[in-house]
DNA sequence: TTGACATAGTTAGCTAGCTAACTATAATGT
DNA sequence: ACATTATAGTTAGCTAGCTAACTATGTCAA
């Protein structure tokens, strides 16, 4: 997701507004500091992460295993469940792998499918990151009280309503 | 950044709130969905953007140059604006080169730097994806009134300040 | 004036997304 | 029973991020 370092300032979207008469100025400016505030949010998670070896999206994979009962599912489901490509999967896993935290198990009753387990070590990992995740994660959310929780999961509802514009036609 | 596809349940997070107690399920689940709907409108965007060959990055490099009054900029300046490292500017560049939407004027006084132009084709790809993206932004934006916008942007702002607690230390 | 440092840009090689195409296997319908 | 279709996973090649290292050029101080 792009970095958006340099929002526009009024003065440039006034500009921008003339040529392009479609423009709401208080919409581009809200959009964007949504956009530009998780972007630096996921930055600031991955960089969190990282210093586990992680980053999100093998961080996420590691979290969808321990939720399930066995520790244990397939690359389909879990790229269904992480919203990732089947192909984008395949390379996550390999690096899960490569490092220990998962194991494939291929199923022998039907030869098409692998099933994906959590080791020890992938548990020792998550037992590691995610109290550390949580700490920093409430610490960053101190100063947000329920009523803004609540208000802010209210606001973003309505955008995600409205996000079929973008694709529509 | 993660697609999140399967935020979770309740029951989920209370469950993993019991192994690791520095769990805060109120901000766990606000920070997701923040996370989320970001991430849904960042894709949604690329999309409507890939209808006319661009996407975010290299569509932002066309309105950083557009912003200026000569249409002209140095890699390094747009690399710091746009918020990436400069080795993903030449790459973008390039991109934009290839696509004749920008050419590199070399600097006869200071060798080491070459001048970025918006090119004709460049404006004119602006002058059509602009309007198209202002008028899907306006309508994305429409359900939420002034006032949620404000509350919205003031709410970010203290996620915003909150930020610097995943990465301190 | 020349040696050290600073700046501008690029290249190379990594991660992590994507789509499209492929292999292997299973299921299904005629 | 066999051809078709569906499913599971991987591979290949693309974009767009990153860091680190490199080249070339300027600047400045001893």
């Amino acid at each position: 997701m792009l970095q958006l370092r340099d929002l526009p300032s009024t003065e440039v979207l006034s500009k921008f507004a003339q040529r392009y008469p479609q423009a709401d100025i208080s919409a581009i400016s809200t959009f964007l500091y949504l956009l530009r505030v998780a972007t630096d949010l996921s930055a600031s998670l991955d960089e969190c992460l990282s210093r586990h070896g992680l980053l999100q999206g093998r961080w996420w994979v590691l979290i969808l295993l321990m939720r399930e009962d066995t520790q244990t599912s397939t690359p389909s489901e879990l790229s269904e469940k992480a919203g990732v490509a089947r192909a984008t999967m395949t390379g996550l896993l390999d690096g899960l792998a490569r490092d220990g935290l998962v194991t494939r198990i291929f199923d022998p009753n039907d030869r098409r499918r692998v099933s994906i387990q959590l080791t020890a070590m992938g548990q020792d990992k998550l037992d590691a990151v995610m109290p550390d995740y949580y700490s920093r994660l409430s610490d960053c959310m101190a100063g947000v009280d329920e009523a803004a929780r609540t208000q802010l999961q209210q606001i973003l509802g309505i955008v995600n309503k409205g996000m079929g514009a973008f694709t529509k036609d």
